[in-house]
DNA sequence: AGCACGCCGACT
DNA sequence: GTCGGCGTGCTC
């Protein structure tokens, strides 16, 4: 009896590729244990098990696996199920699933890494040449990667030589150190526990006596501990005290004072997880009803107005479900997934809950995933981004996908260009659990499932502890500009109400999406203006760095004083970004602090998190930003939010394009006002009778979904038609514009008039490769599977057509 | 995707 | 004369 095994390989192949096993490893392996597999001339890859069987290929004779690289399967039969649905649906193959699934270092041995071994003393005699070579590399250099032994050795396969040497004890392998999650550690002090009593603190206040300065310093520390239950930061006490650092170090040393160290991001909880809120009756009644719709329906749209206390809900779902002793995945775009909210959700669940998204290093991202795939205590909850509905779940008994309408759910780079909210609902109905989708603006396509009851609908019209929806204003700035009520980008009536607001000692956001200081510099004489030598757009002018910057590219150059096309001086900024909305302000409120948020600010780890810090706790008055600030962010003290701009919101040439401003605006008007007082959000706009604009200002959820959903249906759109974008890409102009027309007349001969294009998308060129867009429109009756074989049919025909090989075609199922 | 093989232009 | 450009084909 023969034995194979079929696997799958990280790479953009659509089959499976067969090796041959010994009858003892046919006994051992099962799906899903990863093996490594020679492949091609010379190359080694991390593969995983799909299945084992008795079938010899036909065609070819199999190889011989490599190694194997686990001992129990690393991902279960839910994930390949839930892999092979995902690979079909997206139109990408499995490989390219595993790679995007699993976290990289389970992928690359070529990160191993070759010490010397000092206890071998050298005897050339012993070693051939290549690892001779190896040898004396080592004596120079500690540490060796694979790729470099390559170098060294001048050939591809190096593990024969590597297992030469280790058998003579030359050299140790280790796994690549990745750099360690170093989570920032903030420095606590507490008083030593022998003077907490009243007794011993008199006691110690009295040897202080002569001390002025430290007595000063406890004395600080007990109206610290006195106004906040939080630990006390050695930073905030010296601030109180007015002391230096050595004073405290000092206090420190004899021992009256202790320190310690908690880490930032995963603060460990003292027994106190478990205390969950009482919801209020709006809350218990939304909660009932879920239950309730759960009953008959496997995904239930909760759409509950911003800062409707949507949070405990999903607490209390949460709570019951891994009393079940179940898993719990809680799905949250990137960029929500901010300290707020975990700590928040920490404070109920403690150790419980385990945190899965790319900002976490490799290691931590291992840890987690064997924590789910062992279903430890610790992994109950997986609160992470879009990647964790990929993670090893086996138990899995709800899934709530927060801020569900949010594009950042859908992958759009590489593949698999998956929806995660979509995704996250197949795997709901493998495990037979539930899924939970919540959102403030609900995206059209889920609240028209919703409304078809093909999902339950549960609803939220009050915000918590009552508090008022922000009154929202929208201030027409081109009557402005008539009657010279402008300053800048700033109405009069913005200016006011920021005035208003500071005065209060209230903080303001203020919303514009662009960075950078002005998309456009253009020359006031010949009309030029720099263009990208890469991409077909214009350079934007950033300020601070007095820079010209591609945001396609990321190409710079220093800003010219003088126009490179006629020499004249006089240059001119058009248009404007977050950075001039921040130097405008600088002018017009001197006094104020302001703060600026943008993907330019974020950079490096904690980026985001020192603006968001440094805006609660009130070290900025006026923090500007892009969307970023829209995301489930909890500012308690801002009454005030300024959109400086509507319009470029509603003319993105795209469908998506009204809806998308009506939940921006409803995102970004949710910042303000989030406790008694109301909060106000102005709107700024060329055009304040805009449907869109009115309805947001209106709260209108309803009114816009109704409109929208005609539009959709007239011009044939999701959620009534689904869409695959197409879109190929080529250094060579001509060649893309002459594959683009025959895949496209292709696909008409199928498809007729569902077909639109080819077009080339407003940025047609980036990174010197054109683009050209086709978009298959495929109506309701039309089965998708069939759609998909048609399309995969023609695209091999494509693929035979010489001329065309070397075009990239990239398919996008549902689009956005 | 990688990577080797193979066939034509500008350099030690 | 060779190095290296990227077109082509293949990977169990």
């Amino acid at each position: 009896m023969q034995y194979f095994i079929d696997v799958i390989l990280p790479i953009p192949l659509e089959k499976l590729f067969t090796y041959r096993i010994n009858e003892a490893e046919a006994s051992f392996l099962k799906p899903g244990i990863r093996v490594a597999v020679p492949f091609g001339k010379s190359r080694i890859y991390t593969a995983l098990v799909y299945q084992v069987h008795n079938n010899p290929p036909a065609t070819y004779e199999a190889k011989e696996i490599h190694q194997i690289l686990d001992e129990h399967p690393l991902v279960n039969e839910y994930q390949l199920k839930h892999w092979s649905w995902l690979a079909n649906y997206y139109m990408c193959s499995l490989g390219e699933v595993f790679r995007a699934a699993v976290p990289g270092s389970f992928l690359l041995e070529s990160e191993t890494i070759v010490s010397g071994n000092s206890d071998f003393q050298a005897d050339e005699s012993e070693l051939k040449d290549e690892e001779w070579l190896i040898y004396e590399a080592l004596q120079h250099q500690t540490v060796l990667r694979i790729h470099e032994i390559s170098d060294i050795v001048d050939r591809k396969n190096v593990l024969p030589v590597l297992k030469g040497l280790l058998d003579k004890n030359v050299i140790r392998l280790k796994e690549e150190v990745y750099e360690q999650y170093k989570p920032k550690l903030v420095r606590y002090v507490k008083l030593d526990p022998s003077h907490s009593s009243e007794e011993g603190l008199q006691n110690l206040l009295d040897t202080l006596s002569r001390a002025p300065k430290q007595k000063q310093v406890i004395l600080s520390l007990f109206s610290l501990s006195a106004t906040t239950k939080k630990p006390i930061k050695v930073k905030e006490l010296e601030v109180k005290s007015g002391v230096s650092a050595a004073v405290i170090k000092a206090l420190i040393e004899k021992k009256i004072l202790n320190e310690y160290y908690i880490q930032t991001d995963r603060v460990s909880f003292e027994g106190k997880s478990g205390a969950s809120k009482e919801l209020n009756e709006y809350q218990q009644k939304a909660l009932e009803e879920i239950e309730e719709q759960f009953n008959e329906h496997a995904t239930v749209l909760l759409h509950g107005v911003t800062s409707s206390g949507k949070t405990e809900v999903y607490v209390k779902l949460i709570e019951k479900t891994i009393a079940e002793g179940k898993q719990v995945l809680y799905l949250l775009p990137e960029i929500a997934l901010t300290t707020q909210l975990i700590h928040r959700l920490q404070s109920y669940f403690g150790e419980k809950i385990s945190i899965y998204h790319s900002k976490y290093s490799l290691n931590e991202r291992v840890e987690v995933w064997n924590n789910i795939l062992n279903n430890e205590p610790k992994a109950q909850i997986v609160l992470g981004a879009r990647s964790s509905v990929f993670l090893p779940f086996s138990k899995l008994g709800l899934i709530i996908v927060d801020e569900e309408h949010e594009t950042s759910f859908k992958q759009f780079d590489p593949a698999p260009r998956y929806h995660a909210r979509d995704a996250a609902i197949v795997l709901s109905g493998f495990h037979k659990a539930k899924a939970l989708l919540g959102s403030a603006t609900p995206a059209i396509e889920t609240f028209y499932n919703a409304s078809q009851s093909k999902y339950g609908l549960v609803q939220i019209n009050r915000r918590y502890g009552n508090v008022l929806l922000p009154d929202m204003e929208l201030v027409d700035i081109k009557e402005k500009h008539r009657k010279k009520r402008m300053k800048g980008h700033f109405s009069d009536r913005l200016m006011e109400e920021i005035t208003e607001a500071l005065e209060n000692e209230e903080q303001v956001i203020l919303f514009q999406n662009r960075r950078g200081y002005a998309p456009i510099v253009e020359c006031n004489t010949c009309g030029h203006s720099p263009q990208c030598p890469n991409c077909d757009v214009s350079l934007t002018y950033h300020q601070y760095k007095n820079q010209l910057r591609c945001h396609y590219c990321g190409y710079h150059m220093a800003q010219q004083l003088n126009c490179l096309a006629c020499g004249s001086s006089e240059l001119n900024t058009k248009g404007f970004g977050t950075e001039q909305i921040e130097s405008e302000l600088k002018e017009l409120f001197p006094e104020a602090k302001t703060g600026r948020m943008d993907s330019d600010t974020t950079r490096g780890k904690y980026g985001y998190e020192k603006i968001i810090t440094a805006f609660e706790q009130r070290e900025i008055d006026i923090l500007v930003g892009t969307q970023m600030l829209t995301k489930g962010l909890d500012f308690r003290n801002v009454t005030l939010v300024g959109i400086m701009n509507a319009d470029n919101l509603l003319n993105y040439p795209d469908f998506r394009a009204y809806e998308r401003s009506f939940q921006l605006i409803q995102q970004v008007a949710g910042r303000a006002g989030r406790t008694e007082k109301r909060g106000k959000v102005i709107i700024q706009t060329y055009n304040p009778y805009h449907q869109i604009l009115q309805q947001a200002s209106m709260n209108n959820f309803d009114e816009m979904f109704k409109d929208e959903l005609n539009e959709r249906r007239q011009y044939k759109y999701p959620p009534f038609y689904r869409l695959i974008k197409i879109t190929l890409k080529h250094k060579d102009y001509n060649k893309v514009n002459e594959g683009a027309e025959w895949l496209a007349k292709s696909l008409r001969n199928s498809f007729g008039s569902f077909v639109l294009g080819p077009e080339f998308p407003p940025v047609a060129r980036i990174r010197n490769e054109y683009i050209k867009s086709i978009l298959l429109k495929i109506p309701p009756n039309q089965p998708l599977k069939s759609t998909k074989q048609v399309i995969k049919r023609i695209d091999n025909s494509f693929k035979a057509i010489a001329n065309y090989r070397s075009i990239r075609i990239i398919y996008n199922v549902d689009n956005y």
